[in-house]
DNA sequence: ATTCCAAAAACTTTCGAAAATCCTTCTTGC
DNA sequence: GCAAGAAGGATTTTCGAAAGTTTTTGGAAT
């Protein structure tokens, strides 16, 4: 692995997490003494991110970490709802056993991960096998296309969600994981309406949780988030 | 602008365009010739081509023009009408005069430049012409994210019709300008059920062009074109 | 003739410094 | 006191070379 593709994976991995304060400048000198790397695969790895909307650009002006805002979460939510209820949809015709198998699996590591509790609970651990459970619904879907947009999004709106998962208090009145069971078993059952269905609660759910976490703001633009 | 941008936008712009085969490596000491400048801005739009999916990377061993593929141009086309299905459906709820405004102007532009003949024909200026329409019609959709995927998709997509049209045989018993005069009339009625399936069978109508157009293969990669 | 291995060549990746630009501060003139 | 502008510092961008890896070539042994 070159340091380019290094410096890309800690990147990705540090602003998803809220490492550093949407809009904050990413200076090259900070960041080269922060990954252990000169400029070039720094530089490299900015360009992609760019790409990704993860990070912004300016020229001559340096990199910035891509703002947080409500109508942003709105709009990415809306269309992972658009665009995984239809990849869900072609799954559930064209998955097989494989397919199958595998959502029970990363239903199970996800399960068991949510039920661990003190110095055994992971945040990231739980962040990680939630991104492989919802992922697993829709590989069957046999559209490239679908699933590269479904991990653009899946960034997109976790930056928004890593703040109520920091909280770790569990939202009045919402059992995330019967939610997951539930669209497992849907999905299971190739009982694609109900799949759908369960699927846009549980986002639509996951938005009312990120909008309760957040402080009334009198604009757009988020708070930023202390690094972690 | 930097060098990096001019890189990117050269780069992109060759690709699309067919200058390169597609799988055929681009060496950096090939680029640092035919675009002026040193290695540095050249990787960083590569990158980004990259993320883009109009390159691809392999550790140590350089980037490629991103191949074509039947499955791939399928899989574009399908998402495409999914996603602009939507996309034109919200524009025609929430479009402003500015907007209606703006498809009449690019349909007018799209129109005259189909209508040169001989010297004045330029495809590339059709090209664009074409983008800007399709675009046009989708830009009050008020989602960012659906832009970018539009972008994105067009983008790939284009790749395999530029063969159609430096053919420039006007395909049998099509009127591709008949379309897009359709699909503005019936976005600009705000008939939204009509427009999204003039869309429709404008998109599956380009895809049957563009299969006709390729010369039968064994496998699913597309040939290889020669630099233009 | 073929396979294996070493050396050379080609190429990518990374660094460190130079060049260019932006931002801050301080001075000057009014 | 205040605006305009120049100097200095900080930062980004780019280059050229060095380092490291892959691929090709050439030769020896089977």
């Amino acid at each position: 692995m070159t340091l380019a593709e290094k410096a890309y994976d800690a990147l990705r991995h540090d602003i998803i997490r809220g490492a550093f304060a949407p809009e904050s400048p990413l200076r090259l000198a900070d960041l080269s003494e922060r990954y252990g790397m000169g400029f070039s695969p720094l530089r490299e790895a900015l360009n992609r991110l760019q790409a990704e909307r993860l990070v912004t650009a300016e020229s001559l002006r340096g990199f910035r970490v891509a703002p947080l805002s409500l109508d942003e979460l709105h709009d990415a939510i809306a269309l992972r709802i658009q665009i995984e209820s239809e990849a869900l949809r072609s799954a559930i015709r064209l998955g097989d056993d494989a397919w199958a198998a595998g959502i029970v699996s990363a239903l199970y590591a996800l399960t068991l991960q949510a039920g661990r509790t003190g110095a055994q609970a992971d945040i990231w651990a739980l962040e990680a096998r939630h991104h492989a459970f919802h992922r697993a619904l829709l590989v069957a879907c046999n559209s490239p296309w679908t699933l590269e947009f479904f991990e653009r999004l899946y960034a997109a709106t976790e930056r928004y969600r890593i703040p109520v998962l920091l909280a770790a208090t569990r939202p009045a009145g919402r059992d995330v994981q019967a939610e997951h069971k539930a669209l497992a078993e849907a999905t299971l059952d190739r009982d694609a309406g109900k799949a759908v269905v369960v699927l846009r609660e549980h986002y639509l759910r996951t938005a009312e949780d990120i909008e309760r976490a957040i402080p009334a703001q009198d604009g757009d633009a988020l708070p930023a988030k202390a690094a972690v």
